[in-house]
DNA sequence: CTGAAAGCGCTAACAG
DNA sequence: CTGTTAGCGCTTTCAG
């Protein structure tokens, strides 16, 4: 196998030094026309591809952030992914996606691989699960992508600990369920089953809070037989929801944790003959593309998913263009965002017309 | 900024040479019980973490594969992205991923990105316009990998050139479409509206050329008005059949290029009060989750996505088992796999009732 | 089993 | 404007 060319096999061949090879390669550099002609020829002639891993190296930054997500299928984490993606590309990186499928051992050892890949930022997607050891693990790896000039981006789920190094990409979870119950709670329902979410998830918590926040503003006492919590997945909506269902539980109307719930609990509504909104009425969260495509359209909570993304590339990494005096660059004081939703009114939900199903 | 620590650092806590911290760092190879256990010491207190591009420049090969894809959010991308990330991480590597938004520009300078960065695989995933300067892009990419040692995969589209060092994974896209056409033939089908996909990717000829068979084989003249090629979303879907149900076409039935499509002409379809699938049948392709959440469930072709990137990976990429024997690995002799796609009847398609929309 | 030393390919001073 | 010369951090012969 004929080995790859380098600088030097370039330089010989333009009849320069490797040094003026990298200057041309770089452009910010002053290089005479007809030198980074030659130059450029004998790139072309040699079909030399530079190798990032020997520019990594000689100092300049790998010029690649990571993501790490349970899924890239799940259209939350995928619309996420797009905006990591989409900033990074602006940014001049490289994206490298990493999927835990919700296992968080994973999650720390892609921090870890990210870390050897000396990836500029790494960003941790979705709700955490709330356990002090696992805590202290993200923690010190945010300590050590600091301290090596990297950081790390929680996107969507809470600090680890008020002095560690981390920057923040949240959005109003909490007050767009209140926001969400609420509504639910005008057009007449009291008897509302929360569906899904795992339950020591801290988006499953906030969700869940906004959502007793509201009914207790209204002076409706939350009943603990109305929360059930799971997955976040349709399978989960539908078996639960078949089960409550035949078990006699009364309720008018449904809060799915997300979208892909609410999807699973329409089928079974559907299929227990019940009619949504007629019937029961059912509301999702996240506003993914299938909330438009559900009939009834799905009336939920629209979170700014593509946005997190890029506001979590964009607050750790200088972008191209101030990218030329890079050192100028630095993250914004703040560290921590905080991205605002708001309910999505469609046709899944009507006023409560006195029965209560069950 | 305190210097992160390296090979050698380690080496000196650990009073050893940085040869055996290697040694300890890569496990296959001898090394004393006690030594070990210092140099683990010793990189636990530093909070040492391998450089990979270190470890990539000296000799092993990056341990990544990238992927190119239209759009992470869309389905069909999505789950082939699902199968080569899950594969790239069954093999040991990383998965860099990045997004042309069909832009064949910023596909060909992502196959170069991703060459720069020495990834051991580059899955090319989608249909591909038929572009002779642009296929031959595409070819001296494809030699410039190989000569490195690494692999074009080639996953959903066409050869570039019969002597050009790709490997591919494709599915049988004509035989899907030929077999849905067929069904709706059987149903008392005969003008069958075929609506979407752009007219010059791959992926539409081939659809085309299947669903153009079937028509033959059963003595239907395929009729141009009838075809109305266009791009690959809900948006055009919907768009484009409203206009040709307010411009008189007759049809009883609607082939949706995808089922993306399908999503926008159900829409219209319903917006102009007709019934799905009493008044007009339907039916898309791809069988992405969606398909089954629409009312009607949608008949479509099923497609092994997440498979086909799966087998993308599997055939550049020696895995991590066999790894430890690495060089006994080498790509399939065939370099070619083609998956199966079956139809999946469900409630979208109904025997035709004599009368033809329009 | 362990150490010494030679690069891998590129960039970045530092001199001209 | 261009060349020389050190490394960047790791793996890997080749010798003990």
């Amino acid at each position: 196998m004929p080995r790859r060319a380098t600088v030097i096999d370039v330089a010989r061949r333009a009849e320069v030094s490797s040094a003026t090879v990298s200057r041309v390669l770089n452009g910010h550099y002053p290089v005479a026309r007809a030198t980074r002609e030659r130059v450029e020829a004998a790139v072309r002639e040699l079909g030399y591809v530079v190798n990032a891993h020997a520019r990594a190296l000689a100092g300049t930054s790998s010029r690649t952030v990571g993501i790490i997500v349970h899924d890239v299928v799940d259209p939350f984490f995928a619309h996420i992914a797009r905006g990591v993606e989409r900033a990074a590309s602006e940014a001049g990186r490289l994206c490298m996606v990493c999927c835990t499928h919700g296992d968080p051992r994973r999650e720390l050892a892609f921090v870890d691989l990210l870390h050897e890949q000396r990836a500029d930022a790494v960003v941790l997607v979705g709700g955490a699960h709330s356990d002090r050891a696992y805590a202290r693990e993200v923690a010190r790896r945010a300590r050590d992508l600091h301290s090596g000039g990297a950081r790390l981006v929680l996107c969507g789920r809470p600090s680890v600990g008020r002095d560690v190094p981390t920057l923040s990409v949240e959005y109003d979870n909490e007050g767009g369920a209140f926001a969400l119950t609420d509504h639910l709670l005008t057009q007449g329902h009291e008897r509302i089953l929360y569906l899904g979410g795992p339950p020591d998830l801290s988006t499953t918590r906030d969700r869940l809070a906004g959502h007793r926040r509201a009914l207790e503003l209204r002076g409706v006492t939350p009943a603990p037989e109305l929360v059930h919590t799971g997955a976040f997945s349709p399978a989960f909506g539908h078996r639960r929801l078949t089960e409550l269902l035949a078990s006699g539980l009364t309720f008018s109307a449904v809060f799915a944790a997300n979208d892909m719930v609410a999807i699973g609990a329409l089928q079974a509504l559907e299929e227990a003959g019940l009619r949504v909104p007629d019937d029961v009425s059912l509301v999702g969260y996240d506003d993914v593309p299938a909330a438009q495509v559900l009939r009834p359209r799905l009336t939920t909570v629209h979170v700014p998913l593509e946005e997190m993304g890029r506001q979590a590339v964009r607050i750790a990494v200088p972008d191209a263009e101030s990218d030329a005096e890079s050192c100028a660059w630095q993250p914004p004081p703040e560290g921590g965002l905080k991205l605002g939703t708001h309910i999505v009114v469609r046709d899944s939900v009507a006023a409560r017309q006195g029965r209560v199903t069950g």
